[in-house]
Parts: structure tokens; C-alpha cells; sequence
DNA sequence: CCGTAAGCGAGACGGTACGTCCCGTCTTGAG
DNA sequence: CTCAAGACGGGACGTACCGTCTCGCTTACGG
């Protein structure tokens, strides 16, 4: 897949890559998906760690760089752009996604803006789940249309201006 | 495509439908994407309209929701899904959608935030383009990832925590 | 077809190089094997002379190396096995052949051969449709399948055994 | 084949015939010409009897009528139609046809004419490939032409005038 | 002498078959 | 027994021609 494109990957040339019979990949994952999903999350396995203690504003900054950093350094933007192809048109594929990779990371982040207004920290009336988008569909949106580009100083402006608002004080 | 989901969309399935050979769609358009990147464009023509003299707040709010109702109510929706989900794979699809859909679809909203910032309504220090960003990247999120439902009340709250920050006010 | 081979004569083929709509063509012929069929036609339209007065076997000698003449020489030859090949499928094809070129063609042999048993010449016992077969088989066996080379010579020497005999005299 | 006429023979319905995949019939032939060539062998294998001691014009006479049989009674003669159909425009079908089938065959009659004029049975002066052409092309030209029925007497008439010859005796 | 209709080039069209690629399943033979 | 290797039935791909059709252009004929 990081050779010859997503399209590359196809289900023979991974098997003659790994030097494997196309049997023994079905014997264990169920279609191509299912492998990109799982060396997906083998990828981002390690990057999970945020500090603690740290500030709402503080982890939630620390959330998007990271998964910048992950998507850009790391074999997960590719195959992340290639589940979020194949989700398209797969419902396995998207269920699979959503379940095992933006659940349990977006609880995550919902606990993180709990104790945020809780302390006090974020404001009291934030749609939580609307908030959670905020702070990585920027990331996924560049990721997967490239219109501009994807680094780590974008993703802390997109929070800043997602913290304090793009609106003027009076 | 509206029929049998996004992979029943086949050239042949497409020709069959549309009581067509195979050649005369390839005359036409060089690749699937191609189709379904006109489809989209004539789907999504009409969802232009920007009342003149809004104000920059309100023409965001305007166009997150506006985007919203294309995806939701109109084929654009399983369109945009189904470019999206090309685009990953097929450098040219990536390329025409960035330069015939969003490009001057951003063009516009830069200038929208441009004369925000002129006329004091937005703040002055904001990154023009993670603005933007701001206000489309969930609306897609959501669209290709299903996590949470794409609804207007969505963009709304989206667009208002955007303008006015999530921090709580000191 | 002399072109590029006989596969290369396609009716669209056929169309660009005389500079003419395909559809000329079709209210002229009906089929691409009609085509060749007047082409051959026209090609072997001078090959009939045949001298008044001259024996059977004379005859007979003439008829074949001028058969392989007009094989070898003209573009009839091609014209020929694109024919033989059209007749293999298409009926129409078989029919206006044998109609159009064998069966004319036959008859004159017919004759020659009536006379030459007349007078004399040839065996009064004779199948006189096999014997019109030995005297052109060869060289069609030989234009079709090239085991052997077509000349003149061969004809020759294939009328002469037809004409006395293979077998050793007592 | 035998079913819908050659034209018919599309590598589409073969393999549908056979409940087959096209790509398993590319994988084993590479093109229609060599199914129909391997089709055509296999129909012919049995048809190579030839017996011992016989003499070279009852020889003769038994090839041009076994010949005769195949064409009539086996698929073989339609295989050897399709496959001269094909020669004239591929040719590898030409070649293989040439090397396959005409070669070996051709090599028996050449050496039963041989032994023939060595034990007197026929002429010394023979043009031995002229005289195995002799033999056998009037049998295909009537597969190939069907002017004239193919059939065993015709066979037999053809070899009778072509070994006593068809000059009156003075 | 010009307006108009016929005739034709060009090629778009609905279709069929091509030969290729990859799918997901099944079979085989070596370790 | 397991598994690589890969054959297999199947389906879509993108291409080449088929035979039909509709366009405009041009050309020459009749008013």
C-alpha cells in the first residue's frame, strides 16, 4: 500500500508481498479492509499517550497534533485514506471504523471536555459530540482532500480558533 | 448509485441503466469519477445562493447548513461519498474536485471571512484558510464517517461554537 | 487488406481510406465479404481468355497456371482467402461465391472437358465434376493452407499427373 | 460450435458452454485458433489407421476416404473449417496448423508414394508433393467450398482418376 | 442565378465480444 | 496438518468494430 498507491493494494499483491497464499489472509481477516483496519490500528497503537493533568485546552491541542503527526509520519494517513475509501461502500468496513478506532478515542475526548466544564474551563452549553468533531475533522478533512496542507501548525491554529472562537470580542 | 449503493455503480451497471453502450460513456467522461463528479456538480448547482449584505456569522451559518441539506436531501450526498472515496485512489479524481468543487467554493468563503475581519465582525488574527476549514470540515466528517447523524441543528451549533470559542469566558 | 493483412480490413478501415462514410458502403454492399466479392471480382474480370481451339489438356494446363497467376500476381489472391474465410460463417458469403465466381467458372471446364471426351482426348468414363476439381483443388489447397509454394510450375506438373496418371503404366 | 455455427464460437460462449471462466481458457490456449486446433487433433487422433502392407493406390485411396469420414461424420469437419478460416488471417493458427496437422500427415503419404515408385507400383517422375496435394486437396476444397457434396465416392473417383489419370489410353 | 433538396463525409450511438485483472473459493503438493 | 502456490468461476474493466442513425456541408438542379 505505501509502494504503488491504495490501488496497488490489492488483495493479491499483499499475499505475493507478505509471501503468503491469498487463503491464509482470508483465514484471517475477512476482506482487505479488515487488514488495512487492523495494521491501522497497530500504527496508531502508541498514540494514545496525553499527559496527565494536563488542561482541556492543553490535551485537546495535544489530540490534534498527535493525530496529525500520526497520519502524516506514519503508514496510518495512507491507510486511514484507504478505510475511509472503502467505508464509503462497505458498511462492514465503516461499523469496523467507527467501533474500534473514533469510538473508543472520541470517549476519549468526550471525558476530556466533561472535566473541561466541569472546572470550568470550557464553556457550560457545549454540544459535546459537535465539539469532539471540531477538533479532528479538521485534521481528517485535509487528510482525505489535500486542498491545503496537513501539519502540525495547522491543527493548533484550527484549536485556537476552535477555543476562543473566530469571532471579534467587543 | 441511489439504487444499489455506491459499489452497484458500475460503468456497466451505468451504461445498462442509463439504456446506453459502455463506449458512449467513455466518450464522454474518462473514468466513473468523472461521471459522478458531473453528477455531482449539476446536483449541487443550484445551492449556491448567498443572500447579499448577510453578515459574515450569518452567511457561515448559511453555508454549513446549506451544505447540509445538499448532502442530505439530494444525491450530492452519495456523490460527494463516492468522489471522496475515488479521490483517494485516483490522483485526477482528487485533483478535479479540489479545482472545480471546493476551490471556488473556498474562493467564496474567504472572502466572506475577509470582509468579516474589514468590517470587525471576525477577529483579525485568524488563519483565513483553517477558518474555512472550520466551517465545511465537520459537515464532511460526518458525511463519510456516519458517526453521529448530519443534520442542520449540527452545522448551527458547529458554526456558533466556531464563532464564539468553547473556552469559557474569564 | 493488402495493407495490413486481412484482419485489418475493417468496414471502418475500409471507410477511412477511401475517404467515404461508412454508411456509403453499406448502401452499396452489405457486408464487408459483398465487398471483397467485387473486388475479387473485378480483379479476376481478365483472367478468362482462354484460346478458341486448343486441346483439352492445353486447355486445362491454362486454366490452372492462370488461376495461380492470378493468385500470385493480383490482389485476388488476398481477396480470395478473406473470401474463403467469410464463407466459413456466413452463408451469404458461400453462396454468392459459388454462385458468382465457381459456378461459372465450372462450366467452362465443364465443357472443355465434354469436348475433350468427344473427341477423343480425355477418358470417356470420367466424373466430370471431379475432374473439374483436380484441375483447381490444388491450387486453392495450396493458396489457403501455403504448406507448399504456389508457382506456376506446380500447376504445370499437377495437370500433367492428373492428365496421365500417377500410376506406373504396365 | 456444432451448436450455433463457427460464428457462434465466441470465446464468451465457450466458455459458458463449459461452465467455465474465460481467463481459465486463456490460461490454457491463447487464442479461439488454438481451442479449435486442440479440439480438431483430438477429433482427428483415431483416424490415423493405416493398414500394413497395403499397396501405395489402396493406400491413397484409404486416405482421401478416411479424410473424407472425419469431415462427415466427426466435428472434426467444422473444427477444420473454423481453423482454416482463422489461418488466413492469424498467422500462428496458420503455422501451427501447417506444423500439427499438414507436416506428420503429409510425411506418411510422402513416404507411401516413395515406396510406391520404388516397387513400381507408380511413376518415377512424380512430383511427390504435387502428388500428396493431388490427394488431399480436392477433399478440402469441397469442405471449404461445398460446390459439390464431399462423400466417399467422390473420395474414391478423385484417387481412381488421379492414379490411372484422366488422358484417354491411345 | 439562386434556393433547395439530395447525397454524402463524419462520426455518435446501442450493442457484442474481446482479452485482462482481480475477486473470493477451492485444490494440490511439499515440508 | 498447515500453508504457498495458484487454478478456478465469475464479473467488471476499457477497447475495437459492428451496423444504424443523425447531423451539416456541398453540390447541382429546377424555378
Amino acid at each position: 500500500m505505501m509502494e504503488g498507491g491504495l490501488s496497488a493494494a490489492t488483495m493479491e499483491a499483499i499475499a505475493a508481498r507478505a509471501g503468503v497464499g491469498k487463503a491464509t489472509i482470508y483465514k484471517w481477516w475477512p476482506s482487505r479492509g479488515a487488514v488495512a483496519l487492523e495494521g491501522f490500528m497497530v500504527s496508531a497503537a502508541d498514540s494514545w499517550s496525553l499527559p496527565e493533568g494536563a488542561s482541556a485546552s492543553e490535551a485537546l491541542r495535544l489530540l490534534a497534533t498527535s493525530a496529525v503527526r500520526l497520519f502524516v509520519d506514519t503508514p496510518a494517513g495512507q491507510l486511514m485514506r484507504s478505510l475511509a475509501a472503502d467505508a464509503q461502500s462497505q458498511p462492514e468496513i465503516a461499523l469496523a471504523l467507527r467501533e474500534q478506532w473514533f469510538r473508543p478515542r472520541r470517549a476519549v475526548v468526550v471525558e476530556i471536555i466533561r472535566q473541561g466544564i466541569e472546572n470550568g474551563e470550557l464553556r457550560a452549553d457545549l454540544d459535546v459530540a459537535a465539539t469532539v468533531d471540531l477538533v479532528f475533522a479538521p485534521v481528517y478533512y485535509r487528510l482525505l482532500f489535500s486542498h491545503e496542507p496537513l501539519d502540525e501548525e495547522f491543527a493548533t491554529r484550527s484549536i485556537e480558533h476552535v477555543l476562543h472562537g473566530i469571532a471579534a470580542r467587543e
